[in-house]
DNA sequence: ACTGGCTCCTGAGGGC
DNA sequence: TGCCCTCAGGAGCCAG
């Protein structure tokens, strides 16, 4: 489900309800998680959490201790904002109680998700020091995608997706840019010219700013931590839209599957 | 060094 | 209604 216009939704959503509060109480209901949620989780109880920030689609809380909790919400997590008294519902895995009398649940029906108590750097673990720029800063430019693009035969849809190459891009905005920047998905990356994956780092850029700013897209499951959906569903040009008109010239949108991902384009606006 | 394929898991939706 | 099949917003790991 969530791509980085949803983990920044998430991260925004629960930062005025989190930061700088005590951590009375931590409820972890099940541990099998995509990693096994840690013993040592419980730790941070007593302590304040410093900081809400995000790498790509993970989020990381500050501890007062220099720990760090991450959290990645997987395909269906999400992280809301909630009552200690609100009943329990069945995906509910992890709450985190504080002492403002809110808590964060957790909640993840796929469990492909993870929480994580890492100690020192959070950027040199494992998960995050081979991620490349965040799309939205400004190390992620025309060049490092040209770069990245020039040595690589495989379709330019799956070379955005590596989160190698450019942090934070998923199954729908990798769609959604390759459409404002007029590309066929499944072209070669090392085929495209320099102008044209210009314009393709400046599409991911307003892509996923566009989503952020409309509070991501919920095409099923996703809830921000108020649990309200996002609207970016309908504006989206081309993602789960097969057979429908496209919005700029009324040809039916194709899918095809890349990468084992479900693709969509636009056969005239895309060549 | 890349590339494509497989895997984890639950639930929703379509077809019959 | 109900049952069965397919598919889903991620991403690490594997063999070739």
């Amino acid at each position: 489900m969530p791509e980085l216009p949803e983990v920044e939704t998430t991260r925004r959503g629960i930062e005025p309800h989190v930061l700088g509060e005590r951590i009375a109480e931590v409820i972890v209901r099940r541990r099998d998680l995509r990693q096994p949620v840690p013993r040592n989780l419980r730790a941070i109880r007593g302590r304040r959490i410093t900081g809400v920030g995000r790498r790509s689609k993970y989020l990381l809380l500050a501890i007062d201790d220099g720990c760090t909790l991450l959290v990645h919400l997987g395909m269906s997590g999400n992280l809301r904002v909630a009552s200690p008294a609100d009943p329990w519902k069945t995906h509910d895995h992890v709450g985190v109680t504080l002492a403002n009398g809110r808590q964060l649940r957790f909640h993840d029906p796929r469990r492909f998700g993870l929480v994580l108590r890492l100690r020192g750097d959070p950027m040199a673990h494992r998960l995050l020091a081979h991620l490349g720029p965040e799309p939205l800063g400004d190390r992620f430019t025309p060049a490092h995608l040209a770069a990245a693009c020039a040595t690589r035969t495989a379709a330019i849809k799956s070379v955005i997706m590596d989160a190698r190459v450019v942090a934070g891009v998923g199954n729908i905005y990798a769609s959604e840019a390759l459409f404002r920047a007029g590309i066929r998905p499944q072209t070669a990356a090392s085929r495209l010219s320099s102008p044209r994956l210009a314009r393709l780092a400046a599409a991911i850029r307003t892509t996923l700013a566009d989503a952020v700013r409309a509070g991501g897209t919920t095409l099923r499951d996703f809830l921000g931590a108020d649990g309200r959906p996002g609207f970016f569903k309908q504006r989206l040009f081309v993602y789960d839209r097969k057979g429908e008109a496209c919005r700029v010239c009324g040809t039916p949108i194709r899918q095809a599957v890349i990468g084992q991902r479900a693709t969509y384009w636009c056969p005239k606006c895309q060549r």
